[in-house]
DNA sequence: ATCAAAACCAAGTAAATTACTTGGTAATTT
DNA sequence: AAATTACCAAGTAATTTACTTGGTTTTGAT
């Protein structure tokens, strides 16, 4: 079990998708680069690895972008932290002869037995439980609004 | 709240001045390099670290070491990551202006709820409750036989 | 049919963090 | 006095994170 920005990135990109997932809109890469201040190309390193684990699906083409593969009461912000962070878990003693005789060394053990506790309440947490309070969807509407006014601004200054 | 190997070492390394509260020996940060495998002059970075947040004690000189500074059950495993993790929480968008016009990305605040979920529940994790149990009180005490048999035979071979 | 928008892919670089190295000083026990 | 330990600082190496560039494919719209 890791949890670096790596992982936050991810699950917010989750988020992302699962509060425009009602509107049956994709979300593409660029809108999420643009809220979290990250580039594209970096997102599609994680998305390649979220897709890989089956949490997300891609569409191309224009209209494409990204969206669920599951309800989002379905996926858990465990399987999305473990999808980008590969959790390089070496919580063994390699055999070395330190006082354990080859046995795996006890804090090693103790470790585990947290790092399975962590695991657990998080794989508990659905992505559902964060994005689906009334707040959260009053927020998002307001803010989806603003996102039609500004886009509208743009194309008509720039086009 | 961020996990990385960083806050493993410092748990474990915790975990190992536990252990060896009752018997009010001091532990080595070189018996802990042993233990897990590090240098020495990287554990003197986490222990600085500790002992700025008042997490452990150390005792210079021949036979000194490091203890824990309070009873393991009022150490949180929170405590441990956050003082050598140094949580650097940039989960606001610093002021641009995206769809939020201003406002802080829905997202980020979502992540923070999370993160907050994450730090009460370590939070909530004693020291002593993953130390204290039975089973681990006779490994520790195997293991602690086996570690002076080890020295034994060091010093006879090396001295 | 052509074009533009998107996902998808690969091979690099830059930046940040993690872990180590070296070479010390200060305190304390034997 | 000598050995052992914490404590300290300024660097380097290794790894991971994040980005850059330059593509290709797929697909909807004109």
């Amino acid at each position: 079990m890791k949890l670096t920005t790596k992982g936050r990135y991810a699950v917010t990109a989750m988020m992302d998708l699962a509060l425009h997932q009602g509107s049956s809109r994709r979300v593409t890469l660029k809108s999420i680069a643009q809220h979290q201040m990250l580039s594209v190309a970096y997102l599609e390193h994680l998305f390649a690895k979220l897709k890989a684990k089956n949490l997300v699906r891609g569409v191309r083409g224009p209209g494409g972008g990204y969206s669920l593969s599951r309800p989002a009461d379905e996926i858990t912000i465990f399987e999305i932290i473990s999808a980008v962070d590969e959790t390089v878990d070496i919580t063994q003693c390699k055999g070395r002869k330190d006082c354990q005789d080859g046995e795996v060394c006890l804090t090693h053990e103790l470790w585990t037995d947290l790092s399975v506790k962590m695991s657990d309440f998080l794989d508990e947490i659905k992505l559902a439980d964060i994005v689906d309070s009334p707040r959260v969807r009053e927020v998002a509407e307001r803010q989806s609004n603003r996102c039609r006014d500004v886009q509208q601004i743009q194309h008509v200054m720039f086009n």
